[in-house]
DNA sequence: AATTAAATTTCGCCT
DNA sequence: AGGCGAAGTTTAATT
């Protein structure tokens, strides 16, 4: 296994040192992390200029770039990583550190005058990151666990495309009518409605068996159970965190046999 | 001034004093970074799981709280300020971090079982943050140098409430015809030159004075040129960054007249 | 409080 | 490479 972990901090540095640690770090590829005054630059598909203050300054190894103050969840200047450069220099008695890329065209610059805190790492890090009950989690959901949606529906496609777009989820009930499912994991919209409504013109146009049109969600936004019934559809709840339940208690496996034979 | 920079590092320290440290800190509000190996569990909106792995934990003054892998702009797992709660405690010697908010109720949960770097900072940030050539910067530059638009148009209100909608500008161009402006920041699509076409409608209902429609965009989608000139519409080049450079040639006091006459 | 529109949205998938 | 839609989207503005 490769050297990882903390490979370098420097407290307090004065800005000349800084630049010939964060240099060789970020030719490295390494992850660097700098806590200093700086002021910040951005153009390309806007424009922005930040005035000196202390922020943290992320590094990654990929070309990525995070600036943060001292409050809120999302930065105030960053850069996604790829075809990124970083590069530094001194330039009067401060550190500049440029990032640019093109596709689109954009560059950031940051100038720091002062550093409290400098430190560069080798993150070793190959844990998986697992995300449940998104909408297609709550599809993987209604095809383990058809109960979730209705009693006897039986599925027997996902994602079928049908003309107008996807169907999310495609079955019979235990009545042997063919049943549309259209999931949504937020409150569904009016356009949700449309939406399945299109779906099913375009199946019953396929077919003289009865098809009905469930619109399955956690809850139904303003007039849309007024639309549903115009439209002769149906709501049905869906709770995203009971789907996420559902799928936790299928061994992965099982679920990548249940898709393979899907 | 109050006390402010660097407060405390600690490197590779062992989980307890981690713990003794990290409350004190979160407890005064201050912005905490831990760089180790940790798991870490989200459950909420969605559910998620993060295995081991080394990572960069920011805990920030607000409550706020972000796990940066090596790579990504985007940080695996998140929690926003405002309402968050944060506390820590040692289970079998590993330190657990838990945030808790409600509305939406929502819990990330970190397990560190070790650390390489801790540090607490007060960030002294004042710095102005300015942001240029959004969409409603577009607007204001269109008004500020109406020959962005085209020349001899003379801009008469913005924002202005026509039945379907809004119209970003609205002015009389050099042929003293009645011009309706629809101001995108990114390419135009289809349904911007729909949402322009209801606007002239509305507007062509309350005058017998020839109406244009101008699109204004830095780019036109697939197929919206034939649809522009279905509708009888047109298009206007426009760059958000010339937009913002038009813009900061104009003093901000001047901006505030032009806005409080207008 | 709810709905809509924008975001330097990002990110994925499909055409 | 471009277009469409989802995201633990977030955020701000407006009804």
């Amino acid at each position: 296994m490769s050297q990882h972990g903390l490979l370098g901090v420097l407290v307090s540095p004065n800005v000349k040192e800084t630049q010939l640690f964060v240099s060789e770090a970020i030719m490295q590829r390494r992850t660097v992390l700098a806590i200093g005054r700086c002021s910040v630059h951005y153009v390309g598909r806007a424009a922005s200029k930040l005035e000196p203050g202390e922020r943290i300054v992320i590094f990654k190894a990929d070309g990525s770039l995070l600036v943060h103050r001292s409050v809120g969840y999302e930065p105030v200047n960053w850069m996604p990583g790829g075809d990124t450069l970083v590069n530094s220099r001194l330039v009067d008695e401060v550190l500049e550190v440029r990032a640019i890329r093109k596709r689109p065209v954009e560059s950031v610059v940051i100038v720091f005058d002062r550093l409290q805190l400098v430190a560069s790492f080798v993150l070793e890090d190959s844990g998986d990151f697992s995300l449940y009950a998104s909408e297609l989690d709550m599809q993987k959901a209604v095809l383990v666990k058809p109960e979730l949606l209705e009693n006897g529906f039986r599925p027997i496609t996902f994602e079928k495309k049908v003309e107008p777009g996807f169907v999310d989820v495609f079955g019979e009930d235990k009545d042997g009518n063919l049943v549309v499912v259209e999931i949504k994991r937020k409150t569904a919209s009016k356009e949700a409605a449309l939406q399945l409504s299109r779906y099913i013109e375009a199946v019953r146009a396929r077919t003289s068996r009865r098809v009905r049109g469930v619109l399955a969600a956690p809850d139904l936004g303003k007039d849309v159970q007024r639309m549903l019934v115009t439209l002769g559809l149906e709501f049905r709840h869906l709770d995203p965190h009971r789907c996420a339940e559902a799928l936790v208690r299928v061994e992965s496996t099982k679920l990548i046999d249940f898709f393979k034979k899907a």
